[in-house]
DNA sequence: TCAGGTCGAGAATGATCGTTCTCCGGATGG
DNA sequence: CCATCCGGAGAACGATCATTCTCGACCTGA
């Protein structure tokens, strides 16, 4: 087993463990055993926990808005591009090991102690935001800035939502719904009514 | 000192200490400095470190839901009562040691390996759920399941937007113009459009 | 004054954790 | 065949933490 692939595989035990029980809950020790790596190579491939954690969540900052822009790629038209995020969500909550906001989760345990779990907390939302900015310029909403500040609101609430509901209702269809009301709300001076869902 | 003030300087110095860094970031020996209280009255008090966290959110929760009724009934119309609840969030993110919510951080932090902890923070989302659903109704809103749920993504967004707010624009607003929006969609087939915030 | 009880301060205990070190087997190069 | 390096397994170290224990001071009631 070479360094790139000790390197994957840490990072992929790491992932499961940190994201699924917290990053306190978990120590090197399981993440060695869970990725058969032994704690020597771990530790010459990530200098310390605190570097693991940080990879950790820069590779999931990166998964994540790839794999969002590309489901919002699969559609064309601006105002089914803007809903498809949250088909996206509802595809994630459906995950069997969904727990929430990988980032929402490490800023509440870590955020007040780790400047640099906050930075990349603040960074994962700020890029979030930036791509609902996008959408909703593509959208031609009147003022694509609150938009974007309120399908933001929409969708961290969904996320949040999600992990704690114990019903299986779906959160990420409430956040669509809502995405619709306000989306009409910022285009009603100049297109038709969106209220009804168009078929898919 | 007296057992109850004793109790009571506990779970203040737990509350702000929990609260501020995250619950396993600080020990009892903290909590007893804080306190001014001797480590054995501490556990007479608090049989464990759980028992105090489960005390903490506990009342937490408790104050949070009276000091959010509090600031409603300050209100007799429906729809100034709905979106009190906005005014209810600017104030409290404008608070100096605001640092999201409590629960929200809780779960993040031990929802994974605390039945409890998982347990008392879905049942503070599921209580305002039922606040939010009550004012729904209140306002006649045609489907006040559908209104609450997305009231609920508006609020728990807002309030993790704060959270991680490195700007000073005030999710609270965001939050409360959206709700307006809201409101008024499903209020849009029987009274006159709200969507102009009215005077205050 | 004495016996009994309570309390605070902080040391002791036992567990866990991040990190480093030791030791050994095996591969490699001459 | 030998010397050298590298990696794995896991013991060792030092720190921290929750929890308990010790000890001495202080109060109380007779």
């Amino acid at each position: 087993m070479d360094r790139q692939e000790a390197h994957d595989r840490i990072l992929d035990a790491a992932e499961q463990l940190f994201y699924g029980r917290g990053i306190q809950a978990v120590g090197m020790a399981e993440i060695r055993q869970a990725s058969g790596v032994s704690l020597k190579r771990l530790y010459q491939c990530f200098a310390s926990k605190e570097d693991l954690v940080d990879a950790y969540l820069r590779r999931r900052d990166q998964r994540w808005h790839q794999a969002l822009a590309e489901h919002i790629d699969r559609h064309r038209s601006p105002e089914r591009r803007l809903l498809a995020v949250f088909d996206f969500l509802a595809a994630w909550f459906d995950t069997s090991d969904f727990r929430g906001c990988a980032f929402i989760n490490a800023f509440g345990e870590l955020g007040a102690v780790s400047t640099p779990v906050a930075g990349l907390a603040r960074a994962h939302k700020c890029a979030l935001r930036a791509q609902l900015r996008a959408l909703a310029v593509e959208a031609d909403a009147e003022d694509a800035e609150a938009l974007a500040d309120q399908l933001l609101l929409l969708v961290e609430g969904a996320i949040v939502a999600a992990a704690m509901r114990q019903t299986h209702h779906c959160p990420a269809e409430q956040g669509k719904a809502a995405a619709r009301g306000l989306l009409n709300a910022h285009l009603s001076t100049t297109t038709p009514d969106l209220s009804a869902p168009p078929g898919e």
